[in-house]
DNA sequence: GTCTATAACGAGATAGAC
DNA sequence: GTCTATCTCGTTATAGAC
C-alpha cells in the first residue's frame, strides 16, 4: 500500500505517456530521448535509467498499449451488446484516439514497420492479431443471431474491418476532420450488417 | 533528343528513385542522405547539390509520386472500362506497390504528417484529394449505370474506398502478404457494388 | 556536376557523483 | 532515482577545389 499511488504515477509511467504521444504523433523515429527528458524536466540519463535502449521503450510501449486495448475489449465484452453494437464500440475506441489528434500507436508502428526493432514487431504483430481474434469472434456471433451479413469468413470480414478502421484514421490524419473517420467507419459497419429485413418488393 | 534519355536515367531521378523507396520502407524519418549517397556511389555534398534539402527532397518526391499517380489513372480512363473494373484496376495499383515491399508513399507521409515539412503537407492533401475526385468520378459512373450501390454520397463512398486500401496495406506489411490486401481490396469492392439482379425470391 | 573537408548540431548511450 | 559530464556516432548542410 505504501507505493501503490506512487507507482501508477511513477517517472516510468510517465515516461511511457509521453512517449506514446510522441510515437502517435510523430512516429518512432520522430521523437528521442530529449524530447521526453524536456517535457518531464528530467535528464536522458534518467530515461536511461528507466528504459536502458530506446528499442526496450519501444518494445514496452506495444505492450503496454496492447493490454490497455485488451482492457477496453473486455470491458465491451462485459456490456454483453449485440454485435453491431460491439462493432460501433470498437470504433469508437479508435475515434475517442484520432480525437486526441493521435494515430493509433500500432497503425503508425506498421507503417514504421521495416525501421522498428525486431522486439516491437514482435509485439505489434500480437496486437493485430488478437484485435482481428476479437473482431472475428464479433462477426460470427453477428452471423449466428442474422445481424451480420454471412458469405464471407468471418476471419475475413474482420481483417477487413481492422484494416479499414486504421486506414480510415490514417487518411484523417492530414485533414485533422474526425468526421471523415467517422463517417467512414459508419459506412463500412453498415456494409457488413445484414439487412433490417426480408425487404421482398421493397 | 540530345539529352531526352539521359534526363530520365539523370542523377536527380536516380536519387529520386532511391529516395522513394527508402521512405516507403522506412518513413521519411527512418533515412538520411547518407543511405542514398552510399546506395549511388556518391557523397551527400552531391545529393545538396541536386536537393538543396531533405524537406526539398521530400517536396519533390511526393510531386512526382502523384503526376505518376495521375498518369496512371488517366491510363485506366483511356481503356473506358466498367466502374467496377476500374476500382479492381486501382486497387491493383496498391497491390503492386505492395507487392514490392513497398507502403504507398502518401500513406506513409499521413503516418508521419505531424512530423514532415509543411511543404511536404501541402502536397499530401493535395494527392488524397485528387484520388478522391477521381474515385467519386467512377462511383457516380457506377450509379448512373446501376453497378454501384446508391444510398450514400459518392464522394462519401470514395472517401471510403481510398482510406481503406490505404489500411489494407498498411495492416498488410508487418505479415508481409499480399493476400491479406487482395482478399480486403476485392471484398471492400464487392460490398459497394450493386447485387448482379433483382434476386427476388433468392 | 562531383568531389574533399568540415562545420554545427542532435542522436543514443555510459560512467560515476550525489 | 536523478544528476553532471562525456563519448561516439550520425545527421543536415556548406565552402571551396577540381
Amino acid at each position: 500500500m505504501t507505493d501503490a499511488v506512487a507507482t501508477s504515477g511513477g517517472t516510468s509511467s510517465q515516461i511511457l505517456d509521453v512517449a506514446e504521444r510522441l510515437v502517435q504523433t510523430r512516429g518512432f523515429n520522430g521523437f528521442s530521448y530529449a524530447d521526453i527528458a524536456a517535457e518531464l524536466g528530467l535528464t536522458k540519463a534518467t530515461l536511461h535509467y528507466h528504459f536502458r535502449t530506446k528499442a526496450e521503450l519501444g518494445r514496452a510501449l506495444v505492450r503496454r498499449y496492447g493490454e490497455a486495448f485488451r482492457s477496453a475489449l473486455e470491458a465491451i465484452d462485459r456490456e454483453e451488446l449485440p454485435a453491431i453494437e460491439r462493432l460501433n464500440r470498437y470504433a469508437k475506441l479508435y475515434a475517442d484516439v484520432l480525437g486526441a489528434g493521435r494515430m493509433c500507436l500500432c497503425g503508425m508502428l506498421a507503417a514504421e514497420y521495416h525501421s522498428i526493432p525486431g522486439p516491437m514487431q514482435d509485439e505489434l504483430r500480437e496486437f493485430f492479431d488478437f484485435n482481428e481474434d476479437w473482431l472475428e469472434q464479433v462477426v460470427e456471433d453477428g452471423h449466428a443471431s442474422g445481424t451480420i451479413r454471412g458469405g464471407a469468413p468471418a476471419g475475413d470480414t474482420a481483417r477487413l474491418l481492422l484494416s479499414s478502421l486504421e486506414g480510415a484514421m490514417l487518411v484523417a490524419r492530414p485533414y485533422a476532420d474526425i468526421t471523415r473517420f467517422e463517417v467512414a467507419a459508419a459506412r463500412l459497419i453498415a456494409e457488413i450488417a445484414a439487412p433490417p429485413g426480408p425487404a421482398i418488393g421493397a
